[in-house]
DNA sequence: AAATATTTTTAGTCTTAGCTAAAAATAAAA
DNA sequence: TTTTATTTTTAGCTAAGACTAAAAATATTT
């Protein structure tokens, strides 16, 4: 349908009218795609073309409807396989960026379709990001990092902020993974430590690890 | 390390290779890659220059060591991802193609490590092709057809010959898959079907079913 | 062996997606 | 409001990989 080229733009365009709430300039999208200005202006135009954005010279571009469907399946593709790589062949979280990235350009609705079933149809993918559905539609959700937690607060676990080696690791010895169901039994003021339920084990963990955590805040 | 056209060329050459057991022609490439001779031209010349195959104007293409290596990894790429979207994705043998043409340039030696693993190293894909090891290293295999056994030996179900729908679902009715392990009970001279154990059912199969079965023979 | 047919290569063109350098438009500062 | 700075676009180039048409080499007939 569309070449990788076009689909990494879309992405990219995608993201940045997130971020920017609005149209996106040119120089925005060459930063982000690491190329020049002038070729971000000629695929633009093609974009526009393409009736996957809409474009005026030296105003930026907006993405269509058409257009931020496309992009939102890019996504979807991109972290149902980023989970893929993470829960079947055991990457960790920071590994699977790269290869997801060129996985997300397989083109076949049913594989990714009979993926996100064979995954269990996740909500999130390994950095806690929301994946996208069929439709396009994404679960805004709040997502809180641990330390925000009150005392008797529970929540599911769905990512990392900073993703050190040590540290993920670290998570793996205490059995946090996606999905983990975190209960706060206590929070200590003077240091932002937090006393936890994983599981059947409780533990303490410093405020620069809940700090470090994201979840999702579950309604109890 | 190499575009997706590179491998392809490759990939192709390798094939041809084997069936006619030396060098490929340029028409012949351009057959079996469906574009044209001039094409092929240019682009073997290429692959000269990187030293992946060895050429002469007028005489036909070679894979050198270096060339032929791509090309097994390449293949062993493909045949894996077949048995992933068979074995975990429950696609039929006979839909896998397509999708493998563009899961096989996926680049990352740790994920294909890492699947090979997931999915029990495999030896066979589901068209009961063998799997190059990672070194290039293809089981040359006695693949025969199931109709070729005589009563008392017994085979691994490796792959079908023709692979339609209804067939599929009839040895899917008969739990015969790959690796399925069959025992020829028994063989009628006058109409070649044969009586056959698996697992621990007992069944007639017709002859035309016979001859369209791939059976790796099991020393015994 | 000469004529014809087939195969292969060369030469030149196209598209995609990048680049540089220069021009044009917009924004910021004096 | 000019001048200067920044952003964006245009114009023209490059490489990969396809194509067509024509030329050259090899094979096959007669």
């Amino acid at each position: 349908m569309f070449t990788h080229a076009e689909e990494n733009y879309l992405k990219a365009i995608f993201h940045l009218e997130q971020e920017l709430q609005g149209e996106v300039s040119t120089n925005a999208i060459a930063e982000q795609m690491e190329t020049k200005p002038s070729s971000v202006t000629d695929m633009v135009q093609k974009l526009a073309d393409k009736e996957l954005l809409s474009y005026k010279k030296y105003k930026g571009a907006i993405l269509t409807a058409a257009g931020r469907k496309t992009a939102a399946d890019v996504i979807r593709k991109h972290r149902l396989w980023e989970v893929f790589l993470v829960d079947k062949l055991n990457f960790h979280w920071d590994e699977v960026h790269a290869i997801a990235e060129q996985l997300e350009h397989i083109q076949s609705e049913e594989l990714i379709e009979r993926l996100d079933r064979f995954l269990g149809s996740p909500d999130f993918d390994p950095h806690g990001d929301p994946i996208p559905d069929q439709h396009g539609n994404i679960k805004r959700t709040e997502k809180k990092l641990l330390s925000e937690l009150d005392k008797g607060k529970r929540g599911v676990c769905v990512g990392v902020k900073e993703s050190s080696s040590d540290f993920l690791q670290y998570l793996d010895r205490k059995k946090i993974t996606i999905g983990t169901k975190i209960h706060v039994l206590g929070k200590e003021f003077f240091d932002g430590s937090m006393m936890l339920q994983v599981g059947k084990d409780q533990f303490f963990i410093s405020k620069k690890t809940a700090e470090n955590l994201f979840v999702q805040i579950q309604e109890s």
